[in-house]
DNA sequence: CGATTATTTAGATAAGTGTCAATATATCCA
DNA sequence: TGGATATATTGACACTTATCTAAATAATCG
């Protein structure tokens, strides 16, 4: 067995990414692997703090209410955005640490 | 009509992804949907110019031989990395302007 | 050439995904 | 309570994807 005075290893940082870490990054980078629901990321994310109706975020993207409720879902169940509640409408914004794991990697 | 004097307009980067840059964005993140696919990414990325032999990227992954052939295709296709032969090898590199795009979009 | 080794392609299968129409649920308001 | 509007869920469909085994192709070397 190696001396554990002697032993070298590779600082967190450095190392391979590992199983579970991949298997989390992926399904962020899955929710984002969608061009409508990218569109709708964006559409969400300019929107700032206020966040949009998502009432109006059927007509821009020229699909179903069923289907743009179903991609919102997938954002919000990836983490990226979140919802509120105001009278009849939900109201979605983005959450603005969701994609930091995502830059960590995609920038070198 | 609205006067050409007074008439406002977005600045291009400020504007809402486009319908084709969405698609061609979406399909950088889809290549990078996959766990096996981002850890092999991951790998390549580490192994510098020099690159790495895709012989060596078989047990690491624990998956086949031709699953790992397929998942570099489809990084290859995605302008992630390249490949040069050396012989009966093939050494895959990371195509380091590949993810600019990505990076943009995911650093706010 | 023929054997050996690396990689790709083909074919099969199980599971996942994007979309829609129809329906259900939730909330507001008169 | 009941109508109107916003959003979610269901079920169906076509299409894609991740994986494997088996077979084909490519390159090296004796």
């Amino acid at each position: 067995m190696m001396d554990m005075a002697t032993a070298k290893s590779i600082p967190l940082s450095k190392r391979p990414i590992s199983d579970v870490a991949s298997s989390d990054l992926a399904s962020v980078f899955a929710a984002l692997a969608d061009p409508v629901r990218l569109r709708l990321f964006d559409l969400v994310q300019r929107a700032g703090e206020t966040g949009v109706c998502s009432c109006d975020l059927v007509e821009p993207l020229e699909r179903s209410q069923p289907t743009i409720s179903h991609h919102l879902k997938v954002l919000r169940e990836a983490g990226l955005v979140e919802s509120r509640r105001e009278g009849t409408w939900l109201w979605y914004s983005a959450v603005s640490a969701a994609l930091d794991s995502a830059a960590h990697f995609v920038t070198r």
